[in-house]
DNA sequence: CACCACACTAAACGATCGTTCAGCGCGCCG
DNA sequence: CGGCGCGCTGAACGATCGTTTAGTGTGGTG
C-alpha cells in the first residue's frame, strides 16, 4: 500500500491524511492537528490550503464520490450494475482500498448531504439491476420492487458496515480477502434458496398483513422487523417474556 | 414521549439524558454539559454521581444490555430466538423505544467490549435459531452454518443502522411503523425465494471458488463471484499509526 | 442543639479543539 | 538587484472539553 508517497504535492498529502484519518476515527474523532501531523505540515498549513476542516472534508468526499462512481462517466450513464462491479473490484484486494472502504463507511453512517446522495444512488443503481435482471428472466419480480431494491442494498452495504464485527465474530482481524470470499457462497445460497424450506410463513405473513392493513391492534403477528430471526413459528404464535 | 420524568431520581435523570444524548450524537458528540443541562443538573452532578464520562457511557451500556437481554434470564437461558424477538417487539412501536433503539445502534457501530459482546450474542442466537429450524425442517442448512447465521444476523440489524438512509429513500423521515411493516413482505419473499429465480449463479460461483481456493486471479465472469449485493469490504484496524 | 453525610453548585483548571496572525524563506518577474 | 507572491511555520486566541475544588444548603441522627 501507498499511503502516502513522499512526492505527491503538499496539499495532496494533507487531503489523503484526512481521507485516511477522517475514515479510520470519523470526522469528531480526526483532529487538524493529527493530520497535520500524518501528512508532515503545520496544523496551520491544513486551514490555509482547505480553508477549514468543514471544506477539507467536503474535498474528501468529493474525492472518494469520484472514486466510486467513476471518473469519466457520468453517475447515471454506465450499466446499471456497475457500482457493485466497482465495489466488487475493490474487494479484489482490501488492503489497497483500506482508506477508501473506511471513507466511505463514515460517509454512510455519520450523516451528511454527500452519504444520502450515494446511498441514493446505490439503491437506484440496485433497483435498475433488479429491474434489468427481472426482464431478462434471472431475477425474481418482488411484491414491492422499491423496498426490494432498498433491502438489496442495504444488505449489500453490512460488510462494510460491520467490518470489525465480522472479522472478529468469524475468528479474524477485520474483512480479509479470505473472509470475503467465503462470504460469497453463503450469500449466493441465500439469494437463490432463500432460508425458509415452504412458503408457509411468507403466506401467513402476507395474510395477516392484509387482513390489518393499519396499525395493527388484533393478530400478534406484527412482524415487521427486517429480520427473518423471529422465532421459527408461525406468525400466530406469541413470542413470550418482556 | 416522555424524555425526562420529573419525579424519577436525580441520578436516573443524568442516566437517561446520557442514553438520549448518547445514542442521538455518540459518546463524542455529547458532551457532560449538555447531559447535564438535559438533566436539569449542573456538570459536576453528573461526574459526582458517575465518576466519570466513561463510567456513565458504561452504566448506559449495561442498563440497553440488560434491557436487550431481559432482566430475569441469564444471556443464554431463554429460547435462542428471544433477543430477535425482543427487537421485534421493539421495532412494532420504535417510537417510544427511540432513544434504546438508537443506542443500540451506536453501541454496535461506536466499537467497544459491550457492542462486542452484543454482537456475538446475536450472532450466536441466530445461530441457535437456525440450527432449531434446519432440525425442524422449516429452514434450508446452508453449505457454512456459521457464516450463514452470520449473514442472517447482520441483515436484522440493517433496519437499525441505516434507520435515516431506510427512511429518507422512501418517502418517510426516520424508521416509522409503517416502514417497518412495508419491509415485512419484501423480507420475507426474500428468505423464502431468494432474489435468482435460477440456481446458475450460484452453482457457477461455487464451481469458480472450488476451482481456485486460495486467491483467485478471479473467474472472468464479471457477475462471477459477485452478486449485487456483495459491496464491501472495510479496512482492518492495524495498531500502530502516528 | 450539634454534627455529619450527602445532593448539589459555581468557579476554575488544564488540555485540546479549529482557527488566526505575523512573519520567514525562497523562487520568479521586473 | 529589488520587490513580491506564496508555501509554510510557531505562537497564540477563544471556545469547549472532562474534571477538580471548595463550598452551600438540607435533612437525619446523636
Amino acid at each position: 500500500m501507498a499511503p502516502a508517497p513522499v512526492d505527491a504535492s503538499t496539499r495532496d498529502r494533507i487531503r489523503d491524511a484526512a481521507l485516511a484519518l477522517f475514515g479510520r476515527h470519523g470526522y469528531a474523532g480526526a483532529s487538524v492537528r493529527d493530520i497535520a501531523v500524518r501528512a508532515g505540515v503545520s496544523p496551520a498549513l491544513v486551514i490555509h490550503h482547505f480553508g477549514s476542516k468543514e471544506a477539507l472534508r467536503a474535498e474528501c468526499d468529493a474525492l472518494i464520490v469520484d472514486e466510486i462512481m467513476g471518473r469519466k462517466e457520468s453517475l447515471l450513464d454506465g450499466e446499471p450494475g456497475d457500482l457493485a462491479a466497482t465495489m466488487q473490484r475493490w474487494l479484489a484486494d482490501v488492503d489497497s482500498h483500506r482508506a477508501s472502504l473506511d471513507y466511505l463507511t463514515r460517509m454512510i453512517t455519520d450523516g451528511g448531504a454527500a452519504g444520502e446522495r450515494l446511498f441514493d444512488d446505490l439503491v437506484a443503481r440496485t433497483r435498475a439491476m433488479i429491474d434489468q435482471g427481472v426482464a431478462a428472466g434471472t431475477m425474481r419480480a418482488g411484491s414491492d420492487p422499491a423496498m426490494t431494491a432498498v433491502i438489496i442494498a442495504t444488505h449489500g452495504l453490512v460488510p462494510l458496515l460491520l467490518e470489525h464485527h465480522l472479522g472478529r465474530a468469524l475468528g479474524e482481524q477485520g474483512l480479509s480477502p479470505a473472509l470475503v470470499r467465503r462470504m460469497t457462497l453463503p450469500t449466493l445460497e441465500l439469494y437463490t434458496h432463500g432460508l425458509y424450506s415452504s412458503p408457509a410463513i411468507l403466506e401467513a405473513a402476507s395474510a395477516a398483513l392484509a387482513g390489518s392493513p393499519e396499525t395493527s391492534r388484533g393478530p400478534r403477528s406484527d412482524k415487521g422487523a427486517g429480520d427473518p430471526n423471529q422465532d421459527p413459528d408461525p406468525p400466530a404464535a406469541p413470542a413470550s417474556d418482556p
